[in-house]
DNA sequence: AATTTATACATAGATCAATGATGTATTAAT
DNA sequence: ATTAATACATCATTGATCTATGTATAAATT
């Protein structure tokens, strides 16, 4: 798969939507239960993720909290009061280009222009 | 929406799909088909298009025919045997990838991982 | 006991599809 | 006449993601 090109503009929507429904993930935490998620299809590279949420978090969409097991500190992040408003906004707007294009690209009886 | 990149990785599909359908199409005509068939949510500009058929072209998935309209030139396209082949592995890989992003976005009552 | 793998963070530079800006020219509409 | 639509084209810019690289701890394997 394109997985490359076609998972650009995804990453933000799946974090907040994943912190939406677990209220708190640290960073490895997020790229495993992507991975599970989707049965190994997609892999969040760590170079994507980390970025990604430092951005979030300056954004005012995330806070962290900082923990440590033993010696190796975790970085849990949870959505803000800004953040859970934007979430509803993201989600809706991800569908909405999903049917888009399976619109687009669904093999139709009918012509449409 | 991020139109321009949640759209990455989408449009050589979704031409290759509209010349399935309808066989020759110019570029300019692919360009207003989309726009109609979205309701106007995407628009494919010029320097996205024409690079694209472009490279489609050279990679022989599309032949073109030149025709004179008065003296304007339309460059009609339609899928070579390669292309026709392409085609149905493209279609598949991007539903698929529509289904598991859905899959990653969709409120669950279950736990994945 | 030593080595490998998994966990867990981070960043800098490279990649590459889509866009914006710009250009030329013909035809239709106002 | 002037503007809008049609129809092609290309080049520099953009920006999310990836690759590569780095550090370090904990667990599993040999």
């Amino acid at each position: 798969m394109n997985q490359k090109e076609l998972l650009k503009g995804t990453l933000n929507t799946i974090i907040l939507r994943l912190l939406s429904e677990r209220g708190r993930m640290y960073g490895y935490e997020i790229t495993q239960c992507v991975k599970n998620m989707s049965d190994g299809k997609v892999m969040v590279k760590e170079g994507s993720l980390y970025p990604a949420l430092h951005k979030l978090e300056a954004d005012g969409h995330v806070s962290v909290e900082e923990e440590y097991i033993g010696k190796r500190v975790r970085r849990y992040y949870k959505l803000t009061e800004k953040g859970k408003s934007h979430v509803e906004l993201a989600l809706t707007e991800l569908h909405q280009f999903l049917d888009t294009i399976r619109n687009l690209i669904s093999t139709k009886p009918w012509q449409t222009a």
